[in-house]
DNA sequence: CAATGTATGTACCGTTTCGTACATTAGCCA
DNA sequence: TGGCTAATGTACGAAACGGTACATACATTG
């Protein structure tokens, strides 16, 4: 196979590949020799580019995460009441997770191996501050209109989004065999998509 | 090493150590030998017992299922209140899930796998049904005395509070790292403890 | 106490899997 | 255009890994 070389691409390439292959296999269950036959290019390139299995498996993280950061700064709920913004940020928030289940995939394969990469990723060291921050905003006006409970902080609040709609997608597979629940039918989802808006407003809100 | 043969140590022994292998190192990143190597006894035994290492690892979902399904059925709240109930039903699934780590991480990595290996052991077919039960009674004794809002049924419940549970203990290293919150410190644990009870009631209290 | 089947230990095999040595090509710049 | 470097391809090696063949010891039972 003779093509023009472009190595951006070819790294892009496998980026892409290898977030897929890691997040269906976990990290030992994805080969290496898989994630370079899926793409156009050879194994070789994993080891110019990455220096290994490890390091892929960190530039893939590093990639996920980075979206998900991006994607937190752009949700601004300065314009709304306090109570619909929280329920507006949930909303967001959830369908953010569903729609990038590879995402919420590695994170569980990180989880299952303590945190070891994520803590070699420099650039990811102060990551949690930009999703506290929306939420604060919202807290700090909700609490002085005296709409909103004032026992509770934004990561209480921005863990409790994510434990729900992080569950959506982490386990949908055994959950919804357990329980005859299709976590991925569009209606399923929708349902739980008010469900979770309900839950926390119904929660701030209680005091 | 020369010791007195015990058919149904050398099983439990060997299912224990399997647990904790799997649960912290996920399905592929076990290794057989190693597992063999933390018992008394030698990979022989593995595929004598359990035909071998997907034997083994059903054997150890099984077996982690059916204490979490015992646990559950034993829980009982039918003399307590209905807001009273959901409390105390949430506080004792949150005490059982950060006192079961291995379980949680289990399911993590089963859902890795799509629940392939779980749809294979026949005595796991219909498990959901307990936890649903106790929950559905409540739901309807506070449906009927207005205390509680009837449009949500009890699997909704569940997850709701599975989720939150879940993600103490399966997510704790990611976003204990990434929000400086260390989720395994016993006063942070007693704080999520309240906070998902106050969650589920002021949820189910709205309307 | 002999016989028989269950339980266990040892040594080894074939494959898979990560990684690398070596060769080669494409494109850029003097 | 010729050379130089970044990029890529090929073939292979060594170790890890799941699994098994074979030998053997224990315990139960007739």
């Amino acid at each position: 196979m003779v093509q023009s070389r472009d190595a951006e691409r070819t790294r892009s390439e496998l980026l892409e590949v290898a977030t897929e292959v890691f997040s269906e296999q976990g990290y030992s269950g994805a080969r290496v020799d898989e994630i370079a036959e899926r793409t156009r290019t050879t194994k070789r390139m994993i080891y110019y580019y990455f220096g290994g299995k490890e390091g892929l498996f960190l530039a893939v993280l590093e990639a996920a995460y980075r979206r998900i950061r991006d994607l937190e700064q752009s949700l601004h709920a300065g314009d709304l009441e306090p109570v619909d913004a929280v329920r507006r940020i949930a909303e967001l928030t959830f369908d953010h997770h569903v729609d990038h289940p590879d995402f919420i995939r590695l994170v569980s394969v990180e989880n299952i191996h303590r945190g070891r990469h994520l803590e070699k990723v420099e650039s990811l060291r102060e990551l949690g501050a930009p999703a506290a921050t929306v939420l604060d905003e919202v807290l700090a006006r909700g609490r002085a209109s005296g709409e909103l409970r004032s026992d509770v902080d934004a990561v209480d609040v921005h863990m409790m989004i994510s434990a729900y709609c992080v569950f959506q997608v982490a386990n949908s597979a055994t959950f919804g065999y357990l329980f005859g629940r299709d976590m991925l039918a569009p209606d399923v989802r929708e349902r739980h998509r008010r469900i979770l808006g309900d839950i926390v407003v119904g929660w701030l809100t209680a005091h």
